[in-house]
RNA sequence: GGUCCCAUCGUCUAGAGGCCUAGGACAAGACCCUCUCAAGGUUUAAACACGGGUUCGAAUCCCGUUGGGAUCACCA
């Protein structure tokens, strides 16, 4: 059983690469059987950014993600070992660096900024490692009454851990991805506790996955460094290391070069945007799903209608390098999701993206929810082949907008025929046009027109002869579409006329051209 | 700079020494179907970063080079 976490801080928005993290770590821990649990990670108060924590919070619920233990919202949790605000934990972090320095595994520094700073400038010029360790280490063996004595005198201090490791020594550490990867132990004496009594990450990470019963930590990348460090710690206090995991970060292209994506410089790298854009949220994460683990896709052709959830993660399969974020190919998982969408699922869930980011069209989705729902079924309920047109909810308004009369115009210069020709067209057609028609009728009237007047039954014929024609069917055709829709190009005239109505349909077709 | 990670079509990737003439998906091109569009069908082009080894045989193992990425805080 796999009991992992999500641990973010609330800096900011919710990153697009936290979704897929998070994903993975829900998915590994609910096949298992396990859990996995939030945990706020709010120990920077200088960078905290307050309302985010109900921010995130309110994304991941938005992305239908659901988390068996930590804060439901900023103020309420829920689960049997939290705390889950790190801030709210500072007990169980000082109880731990007493521990630690009962037993001499860590110990004031007073060291200040100023001196630390020199400390990195002297290893910069002698091209040392940066970093306290060593003989720079000036307070690890401080004599214990001068510790005594800078405390009585109030000197500002920290907590460091003190680290037993030779920096000389190489040793493995197992990722769940990359396997064995050889690296230094780790002599630096990080801080574990802040002048602000505080933990760092690193110390609030052991002390937290112990006690919460982490047993994979999936986490970014970015870790993978701090490795050696965490491992450390979990052997010196004897607790039991978790396994660890280490995620690739989603990139982007930026000038020929990749990089991670950037909270402050990408748009993209919000959740915000996804929704806001309108792609399905299902959709968002199958396709995070698709790069997380190429095995997906393959499971995806044998499972269409499945969700996301009936899928089995491996690990080992999960992508180690890190992928470029693919908008084309988000487009089109998002239109195959849309495409298994019944009408009236598709106005549901457009209606919910409606009353958040456009809420004057979700006014005229409620008052003509009948209209709209026959709207959206246009070649999608009870066909074979959906039209696979719509890919986010924003853009669907525009693409339905000539169904509405204050929306809808058209331009006699996007005829494909002269003027003329298009009024002799029409004329004769609204002399033949019968609403109440079956559908089988339908085309079969316009193309006897079209031979009426003088029009090639197809392309092929007027290729042979194009003398003999003033255009083709499809141009007839496209005139009818013109005056009925505004654009060349529509889904099934025939059905469109059908949910205009005959009074608006005779309405268009009597247009003055 | 130190440490570490990564390297297959434009993109995501399959690939565990012989199933590789390197497979799939997205995107692109062509054709078919077709009243337009969207689909659907058929199809084309497109890659093992480079150089050395090891081996009867290397995309796969080893070494190096190059390129890219991560990290080196009282941030997480």
């Amino acid at each position: 059983m796999i009991v992992t976490r999500f641990a973010p801080s609330p800096t900011g928005f919710l990153h697009i690469g936290a979704i897929s993290t998070c994903q993975i770590n829900e998915k590994l821990a609910h096949q298992s059987g396990g859990k996995i649990l939030l945990r706020i990670e709010d120990t920077d108060t200088k960078r905290e950014v307050e309302g985010t924590t109900s921010l995130i919070i309110e994304a991941f619920k938005k992305f239908n993600m659901f988390f068996d233990e930590g804060p439901i919202s900023d103020t309420e949790e829920t689960g049997e070992y939290g705390p889950y605000f790190q801030s709210q934990r500072k007990d169980i972090y000082l109880s731990g660096v007493k521990y630690l320095l009962e037993q001499d595994w860590a110990y004031p520094c007073f060291s200040t900024e100023e001196e630390l700073d020199a400390i990195r400038k002297e290893q910069t010029v002698l091209k040392f490692r940066t970093g306290y360790y060593g003989k720079w280490a000036k307070y690890r063996n401080f004599p214990e009454e001068m510790v005594e004595k800078y405390l009585d005198e109030g000197r500002p201090y920290i907590i460091r851990f003190k680290s037993n490791g030779d920096w000389n020594n190489k040793r493995y550490f197992d990722d769940g991805i990359r396997g064995k990867v050889s690296m230094p132990e780790n002599d630096i004496d990080i801080v574990i506790l802040k002048s602000d009594g505080l933990p760092t990450y690193h110390f609030a990470h052991v002390i937290d996955d112990h006690f919460m019963g982490t047993t994979h930590v999936i986490r970014s990348d970015e870790w993978l460094a701090s490795l050696p460090l965490h491992v450390q710690m979990f052997e010196t206090i004897g607790f039991e290391a978790p396994k660890y995991v280490h995620l690739s970060p989603i990139q982007k292209l930026d000038d020929g070069n990749r990089r991670k994506l950037s909270k402050r410089k990408d748009p993209e790298a919000n959740v915000e945007f996804y929704l806001q854009e309108g792609y399905p949220v299902e959709a968002v994460k199958e396709y995070l799903m698709n790069i997380a683990n190429s095995d997906f896709e393959e499971f995806r052709k044998a499972n269409p209608i499945n969700a996301v959830e009936k899928f089995e993660l491996k690990i080992d399969k999960l992508n180690n390098s890190g992928a470029l974020l693919d908008f084309l190919k988000l487009d089109s998982v998002a239109k195959e999701y849309i495409s298994t969408l019944s009408s009236s699922e598709l106005y549901d869930k457009l209606l919910n993206w409606a009353k958040e980011y456009d809420t004057a069209f979700a006014e005229v989705m409620k008052n003509e929810e009948a209209y709209l729902k026959s709207i959206l079924a246009i070649e999608r309920d009870g066909v074979e082949k959906v039209r696979k047109d719509f890919y986010i909810y924003s853009k669907i308004k525009d693409e339905v907008s000539y169904f509405f009369k204050d929306k809808f115009s058209f331009d006699v210069k996007d005829f494909p025929v002269s003027l003329e020709n298009a009024r002799e067209l029409v004329e004769a057609y609204k002399n033949l046009y019968v609403h109440e028609d079956v559908k089988e009728n339908w085309f079969p009237k316009v193309k006897d027109l079209a031979e009426k007047l003088g029009y090639a039954k197809n392309p092929k014929e007027l290729a042979k002869t194009p003398e003999a024609y003033k255009g083709t069917v499809a141009d007839v055709a496209c005139v009818i579409r013109i005056l009925i829709t505004g654009r060349a190009q529509s889904p099934d005239l025939y059905t469109v006329m059908q949910i205009l109505g005959k009074e608006e349909t005779l309405k268009r077709l009597n247009a003055k051209i």
